[in-house]
RNA sequence: GCACCCAUCGUCUAGCCCGGCCUAGGACACUGCCUUUUCACGGCGGCGACUGGGGUUCGAAUCCCCAUGGGUGUACCA
């Protein structure tokens, strides 16, 4: 049998960072197991729905490189993949409940069954429907509906125990009456969740569902429904909450938790999967940084971790940075040429140059957009007013620098050069020490403050050769 | 209220199922040192946890019970 698991988000929003990483652990049991992975959109909240959410959450899934194999963009042989398209689907299977005795029309209204329920929280009773409905006669059902009158359809709720094996939670028991019997289609007939999914999971051959813990209580329903169905029900496998630093589910309130906006950060995609893989889950060899496209058999369902997980974004910029230098020159160098602005000098630079720059500044970011900042130091005229920088600027030493310096890059500039080379930087270092007789911290600390006007920042001897002899001119006469 | 789930460093976690190898390992963050005559990267250290109480056992982070704490659910939301 072919592992089949789905991903069935609502469209009542961008992507979540939790749904995102609820459709990756899904992608890659289907990867590891050699199944398929569906996407299926469950919008039979009407009210709340919105196409433009569907289309928005699928670009995220895309950007995320978490891709379906069936679902409403691609097709699939067990369509249609939007709830809202299966209305007949669900009516069809509500019938067959109704005629094999799991379920019934309700004519109860809402206020009769809100003072019901108000009365029975305040006697400390069990909220559930009390049964009025469950033994109309037929002909009063039959009648009833031909004058119009609204009705609901109700499961009844088997008086019994229910167990099952959660891949994650182990035995997890049921008692019996922990549920009345509740509804499963609506008076305007659309599907209500718990049944909609079983009858999508069952009619799409589902093998495997793994989701949220939120929806472990949501097991015993659709667990019954199966049963009157005769159906065998898919493996479970509830994984652990996502939470913010109060310990409440992860919403929006905690700040940025919808994956779109990580993309707006220029976070890499591969980075964020990496730590959301980690939140709840394991690597067998206790790696902390992977490409989860790399994991193949690797991942299971038996490395799921039971606690909720704090989100904290904290990890997620350090495996950012650890994804970022891993990344191949020419990648890195495209997504800095996005970022950086179009007015900038480095997209006037060559290629070889822009290259050398990235190798050089890669190493001292987590993120792309850091890299503008870095380039300043190769651009700018700003003068530092750190304590250190003007200690340097008052060693009596500098001035003697400051002024070979300016006749070298004279020189150059005059030579027409446009950059100095790192041999001619080496050449102006060698000479300070040999003829100037100045060296160590006033060498070193000394050339800096006269070429950069800064008391830090990498090697000189790499970013000197990087930068426009013009700017160095400028700098040297500040 | 009721039901269910969960409980190891500040955070993510390994170990737990199949008790001894755990004076509890790794990672982030914080921090010290080394390297770099600067910064960053990197390397080596430091700080820092088995919620509490009973039991079982020669021995418990690991098994059992209770307490406490936290979470989720309890809809014609998903």
């Amino acid at each position: 049998m072919t592992v089949r698991v789905r991903f069935a988000p609502s469209p009542t929003g961008y992507l979540h960072i939790g749904g995102a990483r609820t459709a990756m652990y899904n992608y890659l049991y289907a990867k590891a197991m050699g199944g398929k992975y569906i996407l299926r959109i469950e919008d039979t909240d009407t009210e709340r729905s919105e196409r433009k959410y569907e289309a928005a959450q699928i670009e995220d899934l895309k950007w995320l490189g978490i891709n379906h194999d069936e679902g409403p963009d691609v097709g699939g042989e067990y369509g249609p993949y939007r709830q809202s398209e299966r209305g007949h689907i669900y009516k069809a299977w509500a019938e067959k409940l109704i005629d094999t005795g799991h379920a019934y029309h309700c004519f109860c209204s809402e206020e009769e069954l809100t003072a019901k329920k108000e009365l029975a929280t305040a006697e400390k009773r069990a909220p559930h429907y009390d049964g009025k409905c469950r033994n109309l006669t037929e002909e009063e059902v039959t009648s009833r509906l031909a004058a119009g009158e609204e009705a609901v359809i109700r499961f009844k709720a088997p008086r019994k125990a229910y167990v099952f094996t959660d891949h994650v939670r182990g035995r997890v028991v049921f008692p019996e009456g922990m549920v009345g019997d509740f509804v499963i289609m609506r008076a305007n007939g659309i599907p209500v969740y718990n049944y909609a999914v079983v009858v999508d999971d069952a009619s799409m051959k589902i093998t495997h569902v793994i989701r949220a813990e939120e929806h472990l209580p949501n097991t015993l329903r659709q667990l019954m429904i199966y049963e009157a169905f005769g159906e065998t029900p898919p493996e479970f496998a509830h994984g652990s909450l996502l939470i913010g630093e109060d310990r409440q589910k992860l919403s929006k309130r905690h700040g940025a938790t919808s994956v779109n906006l990580y993309k707006e950060m220029n976070y890499i995609p591969a980075a964020l999967l990496n730590y959301l893989c980690l939140l709840g889950w394991s690597h067998p060899e206790e790696k902390d940084v992977f490409d989860i496209h790399t994991l193949g058999t690797i991942f299971n369902l038996e490395r799921f971790t039971k606690a909720a997980a704090i989100y904290d974004i904290k990890k997620l910029d350090f495996i950012n940075g650890q994804h970022l230098r891993h990344l191949p020159l020419e990648t890195i160098l495209i997504e800095v040429g996005k970022i950086i602005p179009v007015e900038h000098p480095f997209h006037k630079m060559e290629h070889d140059w822009k290259l050398r720059t990235v190798t050089i500044f890669k190493d001292q970011i987590n993120f792309f957009q850091d890299f503008t900042t870095h380039l300043d130091i190769l651009f700018t005229t700003e003068v530092s007013d750190s304590a250190e920088y003007l200690e340097a600027r008052n060693w009596e030493t500098t001035p003697k620098i400051r002024e070979y310096l300016e006749s070298e890059i004279n020189i150059a500039k005059v030579a027409g050069k446009k950059f100095v080379t790192a041999d001619d930087y080496n050449i102006w270092s060698d000479h300070v020490k040999g003829e100037l007789k100045i060296k160590g911290k006033q060498l070193f600390m000394g050339m800096r403050s006269v070429l950069t006007h800064q008391a830090h920042g990498p090697e000189l001897k790499f970013i000197i050769p990087l930068t426009p002899i013009e700017i160095l001119e400028k700098r040297i006469h500040l």
